[in-house]
Order: structure tokens, then C-alpha cells, then sequence
RNA sequence: CGCGGGGUGGAGCAGUUGGCAGCUCGUCGGGCUCAUAACCCGAAGGUCGUAAGUUCGAGUCUUACCCCCGCAACCA
């Protein structure tokens, strides 16, 4: 039987610097999205990738005394290590800068101008001679440049033009029958009252002013502009248009792009336009996710309060830092970092709630029972029935969370498996009915030390999608790292776990960090 | 001007279809000893931005207003 397939996307980062804690939530939602859907047995394809054309790199590259091929090489080789680092499984990596892009790109552009969708005209807007750049009424400064502050003046450019108009309706009739088409909703209201409703502008495609880019076929001192070239990535990556379509075929459309808040409004218009023009299948759904704030505001180089994910990663471990990053941020909204959060999420969530869970645990089952978990016999008083239940219950909460893309509210529904269980070894008193010569007492044990292990085995499997080490960690010391306790299946029934033995001593998870250190050595690395 | 979001106990937030106001952290008091000075229980603390309306009943729907944030078109 074939597989259903998930093809998922991240957007392709602009290379204009190192990524920070924000581009690297992007693309952990994505793995772990991805890793959830390998769970539940669908064939999925992840893309990420570079944008890696335009002005601003052309003049980058200049300035470090590189040509822009070479710096987007490097930035490309850095972002490649990065993902490496967090393990992210994606599928491919396409840059914009690859023949298997451009060649496609330039055919596109043929055929959309043959079709008349794209035609000749001006392009007029402030330019700021120094720099070199266009800009709208909105961006300036009061009427200044709102780079160097210097006059603009009026100027007109050659220029192709995409002729959106002529898709109103069509985009318009999309969302009326497609009205969940962009997560969470209120994106969609916000695009569609501004930009939609008024009516759309023709949209301006490509440039003379520079030529880091793929060049217009038909007329070479054009270059195409921004969002032609980069949106169709996740398509030129799947083969589309090349002579091997093989993946295209089995993966389009994509059934999750995922985009930051900022670039929700090309993705859900120009995008499905764009496709419309090419006669393609739209994608089904678009997620716009929020951004990790700072306490005073968004990070940026100059306030000196950016994160970079390496710091995170290497002192707490990368579980820790995907952690904190999915917990955060609420659907669609913005979250907060701050050193004090992050350390007392690691210490309260990992340490004590988790860690010390799997710890006790582990320590009583070695105590009571020489390591072997014991057979299950049945719900053997009214809290063993109540935790199974609440576990189920869990497991479905947890799937429509996940099915919606609320992260961090799936990311609860296991927390409160993990309470629940705490709360559970205080109701049942293990320790007490260790003591007990009564053989009802003995049977109470062995179901209380089963329910346990069963408790921590399915919290593991759950994980998985978002901190797989962490996950192994605990099927290796539970003695449950085999495949047939991992996989989502197994979660349907409890399962004979009895007779397997779990670790002798068992080493914690996470350990507990000094607050004020550690909040010390965060806010000097947001300095460096 | 317009559009979108937010305004819920000290802090940070949940509250999908209207039905006794919840969670995490913090504070105070208690319990336990299996465990990573962890874990469990209890308590204090909210007129759910303001005003009015619909309803047997509204944080949840309608209207007006106030405050904060974002978007405002080719800036990734």
C-alpha cells in the first residue's frame, strides 16, 4: 500500500548574516513537524533552503571583497552546519543560485510573458543615488532615505510586471472556498482586509539596477526581482519543470509551508497567483508563525540582545533549546526570550517535572523489583484507572493539537502526563506497599511500578517528535529501546512491557542549572 | 483615517462551539522520603480593559469607547 505523503516546507533564508534563535524556530517547527508525521507513517519531504540573489547580497559580497557566488557559498556551507547541528531531517536544500532553479525559473518567466501575464512597463519610486536603491512612499523617513537619511529623487525603471489584477477573482473565489487555507485565521483576515479587498497591484518583477540574479531570457539587462524567483523553490526543488518530475509528481502540492508572520502576505497571494498562472495545484495550507521577542523588543545587532542557537545548544543541549523554543511560542503569537526563562524552564520542566519522573522511577523498579519491570495485572484500585484514562485522553488532546499546529499546547498535553504520574507515585505511596508483608499489598506494587513505566514509555514516544535524544535516553533506560514499544501504535494498548529490565543506575536527564550563573553566561553571549 | 491582534488573580499565559473562572511560576502553610534540596496537598489572590445590550445564563455574542502591539504593497 503506498504511503500518504506530507510535503512540508520552510521558507529559503536570506543569507545576510548568521541565524539566530528566530530562523532556527522556523525550521525545528518544521522538523518537528516532520518527525511527527513520520510517527504517524506518512512518506514526508521536507525542503529548506537560500534565497541567495538581490542587490543587498550583491553589495555584501562587494564590500567583503567577494563575488556574490562566494559569499553565498559560505553562508550556505554555515546554514548547512547549523541544521547539521540540530539535526533537522530535511530532504533537501535548495539554493536559488542552482541550475536546477534558475534554468526553471527562466523558462517560467518565458512562458508567463508569453501568456501574458508578465509585461513591459515602468517601475517609478524614490531613489536614493548612494545607495542605490528604490524606495516606496511608505519606507522613507520624512521624505528622506531611510538608510543613510540623505534626499531621494523620483526615478522611473524599465520594469516587468506581473498583472495580478488579472486574478482578483480568481484569489478571491480561493479563499472563499478554501477559508482555512491560512493558520491562524486572523492572518488571513488581515491579508484579505488589506490587500485583497481593496483590489490588487500589479506586482513588479524584475530589476535593471543590479544583475545578481537570474537573468530575464528574452532581455538579458533584466534581472528577475524577489518573489518570482524565490517562491518557486518549492517547486523548482521538486523537479518541476526539469526533465526528472518524479518528485514533483508524488509530493505537489505541498501540503504545509510554513512562513514567519512577516512574509505571510506573498505567500498568500503572489504564491497562489503565481501557480494559478501555471496552472498548478495550490498548496493546502500556509502556517504564519510568530517571532521570539526580546524584553525590549525585536533582537537586532545593534541593541546587542540577538541569540544565536550554537550558545543554547552547546552549553544545554540541543533538546533543551528546541524545548524551550516550541514551549514558547503560542500559536501564531509572539514569545519571549529571556535568559531567566529559558534556565527556569530547564530546571522546573526538564529537571524536575521529567528527569527526576524517569529518575525515581527507574530508582524504585531497581529497588523493589531488581530492575524487571513487572507483567501488568489490571487497574487494581481507582487511581490506576484514572491514570489510564487521563493518558488516553492525553493522546488524542496531543493529536488534534498537533494536527493544528499548536506546538506548545501539545508540548502541555505531555506535561500533564508527566504531572499526572508525579501526583500518581504520591497517591499510590510505593513505598509503603514495598514494606507491606499483605500479598494484595504486593500486587498493588507491582501495577503501581507497571503504570509507571508505561506512563514514561508513552511520554517517550511522544517526544520523539521533539527531542528524539532525549526520547532514546529514556527508552534505553527504561530497557524499552526496541521498535516494537516506539512506534505510535503501540500507544493504542498497553503493552506487555513486563519482564523487560530497565537500567541499573540510571543517569539524569537533565541537571539542574544555578539560576543566576546561568543567566550570567546567557547575557554575556547575547552581548558577544 | 483604515485593517488585524491583544487587554483574564503579583508575573507569564490557556480558555475551540456561551453554562459553576483555569494553567505554569511566585508567595504562605502542610505532607512525603522512591527521586536531581526534587515530588505531592492545601490556602491567599481576579468586578476576565470601560460602558451598555442580547440571553434563564457571557471572559466567550452585539455596539460604542479607552490603552498596548503589529500591518499598511513590492523591505527576506
Amino acid at each position: 500500500m503506498e504511503k500518504k505523503t506530507f510535503y512540508l516546507t520552510t521558507p529559503i533564508y536570506y543569507p545576510s548574516g548568521k541565524f539566530h534563535i528566530g530562523t532556527a524556530y522556523t525550521t525545528v517547527l518544521a522538523d518537528a513537524i516532520k518527525r511527527y508525521k513520520i510517527l504517524k507513517g506518512y512518506d514526508t519531504y521536507m525542503l529548506t533552503g537560500m534565497d541567495e540573489h538581490g542587490q543587498k547580497i550583491q553589495d555584501v559580497a562587494a564590500k567583503n571583497g567577494k563575488t556574490p557566488q562566494q559569499h553565498v557559498d559560505e553562508i550556505a556551507e554555515n546554514a548547512k552546519k547549523l541544521w547539521e547541528k540540530m539535526d533537522i531531517q530535511y530532504d533537501d536544500f535548495i539554493r536559488t543560485t542552482e541550475e536546477r532553479h534558475t534554468k526553471v525559473v527562466e523558462d517560467i518567466f518565458d512562458r508567463l510573458m508569453e501568456q501574458g501575464d508578465i509585461y513591459l512597463g515602468e517601475y517609478e519610486g524614490w531613489y536614493c543615488v548612494p545607495c542605490e536603491t528604490f524606495f516606496t512612499d511608505t519606507q522613507l523617513l520624512d521624505g528622506k532615505c531611510p538608510d543613510c537619511g540623505r534626499e531621494v529623487k523620483k526615478m522611473k525603471e524599465e520594469s516587468y510586471f506581473f498583472n495580478m489584477k488579472k486574478y482578483q477573482k480568481k484569489i478571491e473565489e480561493f479563499y472563499a472556498q478554501n477559508p482555512d487555507f491560512i493558520a491562524p485565521e486572523s492572518r488571513k483576515n488581515e491579508l484579505f482586509n488589506n490587500f485583497i479587498k481593496p483590489g490588487l497591484e500589479d506586482l513588479c518583477v524584475s530589476r535593471t539596477s543590479f544583475d545578481w540574479g537570474v537573468k530575464v531570457r528574452k532581455n538579458p539587462k533584466h534581472v528577475v526581482y524577489v518573489w518570482l524567483d524565490a517562491l518557486t523553490n518549492y517547486i523548482t526543488a521538486l523537479g518541476y519543470g526539469s526533465a526528472d518530475e518524479k518528485n514533483f509528481n508524488k509530493y505537489w502540492p505541498a501540503d504545509l509551508h510554513i512562513v514567519g508572520k512577516d512574509i505571510i502576505r506573498f505567500h498568500g497571494i503572489y504564491w497562489p497567483i503565481f501557480l494559478m498562472a501555471l496552472g498548478l495545484p495550490l498548496p493546502k495550507k500556509l502556517y504564519a508563525h510568530g517571532w521570539i521577542m526580546m524584553k525590549d523588543g525585536k533582537m537586532s545587532k545593534s541593541k546587542g540582545n540577538v541569540v544565536y542557537p550554537e550558545l543554547l545548544i552547546e552549553k544545554y543541549g540541543l533538546d533543551a533549546c528546541k524545548y524551550f523554543l516550541l514551549k514558547e511560542l503560542q500559536y501564531g503569537q509572539d514569545g519571549v526570550f529571556t535568559p531567566e526563562g529559558f534556565v527556569e524552564r530547564f530546571n522546573i520542566d526538564l529537571c524536575n517535572d521529567l528527569g527526576n519522573l524517569l529518575n525515581r522511577t527507574i530508582g524504585m523498579m531497581n529497588k523493589y523489583f531488581e530492575g524487571i519491570i513487572p507483567n501488568y495485572v489490571g487497574q487494581k484500585n481507582e487511581v490506576d484507572r484514572q491514570l489510564e484514562e487521563m493518558i488516553k485522553k492525553q493522546i488524542k488532546a496531543f493529536e488534534d493539537n498537533m494536527e493544528s499546529i499548536h506546538i506548545s499546547n501539545a508540548l502541555a498535553e505531555i506535561w500533564n502526563i508527566i504531572s499526572k504520574s508525579n501526583k500518581y507515585i504520591d497517591e499510590t505511596a510505593p513505598w509503603i506497599l514495598a514494606k507491606s508483608e499483605n500479598e494484595e499489598d504486593k500486587e498493588k506494587l507491582k501495577s503501581v511500578m507497571y503504570h509507571l513505566a508505561e506512563s514514561l514509555r508513552t511520554v517517550a514516544v511522544m517526544l520523539q517528535a521533539f527531542m528524539p535524544e532525549t526520547a532514546k535516553k529514556m527508552f534505553k533506560q527504561l530497557g524499552l529501546d526496541k521498535e516494537e514499544f516506539e512506534t505510535w501504535e503501540s500507544l493504542n494498548e498497553y503493552k506487555k512491557l513486563g519482564g523487560q529490565k530497565v537500567i541499573e543506575k540510571g543517569e539524569p536527564l537533565f541537571m539542574r542549572l544555578d539560576l543566576e550563573e546561568e543567566v550570567e553566561f546567557i547575557k554575556q553571549g547575547m552581548k558577544a
